[in-house]
DNA sequence: CCGCCCGTAAACAGAT
DNA sequence: GATCTGTTTACGGGCG
């Protein structure tokens, strides 16, 4: 791992000359900043000069608030960089550099294999957060020149003028100044929320500061409330110290830290009065032990931050008070518990399905998570995802990944997002058919488009030995090869063939003899395969082919044709979450985190009139899946024609090396 | 229940 | 003799 913080930190600090060694170095860098940018050093009038202090003031508390959102990861994990390594180097490069990583950047980054998921995905939103920021900025930018200009204009075109004139001019001034001042405020403000409301947030696995309490209050809290109203009845009763550790776990579990809870970003900077909140502000040092004591995670804003409590409590030792009074021990609150805890399991399971899928994405794109590993033998993506009727004990060491990544990728990062958002995705269907034969194209169209997927995750394709046979001696030059070279061809399209060789390869021989339609013609140096067309058009009769509902086959017996998306559409069916997809980043549709919940508390899953939406082809693969799932539509033999824009290259990758022993990896490997 | 398809396992034989 | 190649049989599951 580099260590490149540190630097970047020190020379940020050294920069620092205006005595401000509180520590909170991305506020005084930002505010350097924005001073050398566009401030003019002295203003002498005084009024002026105050209602710039107010400006900036103002600016100063809007921009802590901005910065926090990147302080709560970056900081800390600078600060604590003991507790939280794995995050520290990354995320503090991003954060402590005010700059939009250029895709460039991001894919050395990726190159170099540094980022662990969970900091890719801090990345990513930070990314999204400084763009946003950037935008903040600049738009402050010119409002603090505007202001400028009028203050100087003030200046020089008041010198002439009686005092009186001049001093009413100067409170108009002031007064349009904190007008524009409030304007700037609420702007600031209306993003915070946006963001907040994006998730991007919250939803930071770098930061600790957001328990599940947080987001029922900060995020959806009517959704969280309503939910909690209908599953436990009403409200009342308990010690909390059970819902105090879901939501700890929660929190532990997602960042790895033991900050304690505190509530969301505040947007009001008077809110930060509050006690709690002062963790996340420059007040923190000041702040005392007693009340850092009285930080507790039931309460917040005054309220009683039970489930479906809400009591005001004037003060903390009220609250105490009334939490034991209220909810003390007994059956109501521990039922209460109880679907607290299932609220925190399903979180972390959402959690461990998107690393999940973050690490098949990251497979797909070539790019090894640093993230350590602690189960040796690769575990099937297959075996790992779809096999996942016991997810909920599912760890994340059983992320998908392939052992065998080709050593030298055929840069496959340059064809950007698009290849994991929507082919991969939609092509790989859930409930995905054995393409056998009469579906003409699909499968040769299948693995085109699909190519880099089944050359890195060890997903059994969904095609039969007799389909994929014929495929590759199809895809040969001379339409005809041996049965090494078929075996090849197979190992290099499909990561999965590059285990149990005794088993598919005995299948494939298996095939080639077995069906009328593979012809070994006899040849110079031995015997080649071709296709009889005819005979494999005769295959199969008619029948199947307006015959969608083979489409279950797979899924059904044995699971190994489910594809990636398959597979987590699966593992989240069974238990009740639908996704909500990061990969589309911005719109993680918080509410249907909301109505996961109530359905799996419920047990009622109830999808199918949640959004309404069509099926439009705009919309986000996951959001299809799920459509899939909710509706069993009819799978259109042609349907995987979609919105595909992944043109992986037709010529193949020469990432497998066809020397490599693959075959002889034994059998017993995942007999786990 | 039957027949078909498919995957898997295994026995066997001939060639290398 | 070991391995590869090719054939054949058997079995079980899914499905119509």
């Amino acid at each position: 791992m580099m260590q490149e913080s540190g630097p970047e930190t020190k020379s940020n600090d050294s920069a620092v000359q205006n005595g401000g060694s509180s520590g909170n170095h991305l506020l005084e860098c930002t505010l350097r900043e924005s001073r050398s940018n566009g401030e003019t050093p002295s203003l002498e009038a005084g009024a002026a000069e105050l209602a710039h202090l107010q400006q900036h003031q103002a600016l100063q508390v809007a921009r802590q608030l901005l910065i926090h959102q990147q302080q709560v990861s970056g900081v800390k994990a600078h600060k604590r960089n003991d507790k939280q390594p794995s995050l520290q180097v990354p995320v503090s490069v991003a954060m402590m550099t005010p700059q939009v990583i250029t895709p460039q950047q991001m894919q050395q980054i990726l190159q170099q294999q540094v980022l662990t998921p969970q900091q890719l995905q801090v990345l990513i939103q930070q990314q999204q957060a400084l763009m946003l920021h950037q935008q903040l900025q600049e738009f402050y930018k010119k409002q603090q020149d505007q202001l400028q200009i009028q203050l100087i204009q003030q200046q020089h075109a008041g010198k002439q003028p009686k005092e009186q004139q001049q001093q009413q001019q100067v409170t108009t001034q002031q007064l349009a100044f904190q007008q524009q001042l409030l304007q700037m405020q609420q702007l600031q403000q209306q993003h915070l929320m946006t963001l907040q409301r994006q998730g991007l947030l919250s939803l930071q696995p770098g930061q600790p500061t957001l328990p599940l309490q947080s987001l029922a209050q900060g995020m959806i809290p009517t959704e969280l409330q309503q939910l909690w109203k209908e599953v436990t009845g009403s409200h009342t009763v308990d010690d909390g110290a059970c819902n105090n550790h879901s939501s700890l776990d929660l929190s532990t579990t997602c960042v790895s830290s033991t900050a304690p809870p505190k509530p969301s970003l505040l947007i009001n900077p008077q809110a930060s009065t509050n006690g709690q909140a002062s963790v996340l502000t420059p007040k923190r040092e000041s702040m005392s032990h007693e009340e850092y004591m009285q930080s507790h995670p039931l309460y917040g804003h005054g309220v009683c931050k039970w489930p479906g409590c809400e009591a005001v409590c004037e003060d903390y030792s009220s609250f105490i008070k009334h939490l034991n009074s209220e909810h003390a021990l007994d059956d109501r609150s521990t039922a209460q518990c109880r679907v607290q805890m299932q609220v925190v399991q399903q979180l972390e399971l959402q959690l461990s399905k998107d690393k999940e899928r973050l690490q098949a994405m990251m497979s797909h794109l070539h790019v090894k998570s640093t993230e350590p590993k602690a189960s040796p033998q690769p575990l099937n993506l297959v075996s790992s995802v779809t096999l996942s009727k016991t997810a909920s004990e599912s760890s994340p060491q059983s992320l998908p990944h392939t052992p065998t990544t080709p050593t030298t990728p055929l840069t496959p990062i340059t064809q950007g997002p698009s290849v994991i958002t929507t082919t991969s995705i939609h092509n790989v269907g859930p409930i995905r058919r054995r393409y056998s034969d009469k579906y003409n194209v699909p499968i040769s169209s299948d693995i085109a488009q699909n190519q880099e997927f089944y050359k890195n995750a060890e997903v059994r394709p969904p095609f039969t030995y007799a389909s994929l046979i014929r495929q590759a001696i199809l895809e040969s030059p001379e339409k005809q090869l041996t049965l090494n070279e078929i075996y090849n061809w197979f190992t290099r399209m499909f990561a999965y063939f590059r285990r149990n060789a005794a088993t598919w390869k005995n299948a494939v021989r298996h095939n080639l003899s077995l069906h009328k339609c593979f012809v070994r013609v006899e040849n110079v140096k031995g015997a080649v395969w071709t296709v009889d067309e005819i005979e494999f058009q005769k295959r199969r009769p008619q029948k199947i082919s307006g015959n969608p509902s083979l489409i279950k086959n797979i899924q059904t017996s044995h699971a190994y044709c489910t594809p990636l998306n398959a597979a987590l559409q699966a593992s989240m069916a069974e238990n009740s979450i639908p996704l909500y997809t990061t990969a589309s980043m911005g719109n993680p549709a918080l509410t249907s985190l909301a109505s996961a919940m109530r359905e799996e508390l419920n047990g009622v899953i109830d999808h199918a009139t949640s959004n309404g939406s069509d099926s439009s082809p705009g919309r986000s693969p996951m959001q299809a899946m799920h459509h899939v799932h909710v509706k069993e539509e009819p799978l259109d033999p042609d349907d995987n024609e979609g919105p595909l824009s992944l043109v992986t290259t037709a010529n193949q990758s020469p990432d497998f090396d066809p020397d490599r022993d693959y075959e002889d990896e034994p059998v017993n490997e995942d007999m786990d």
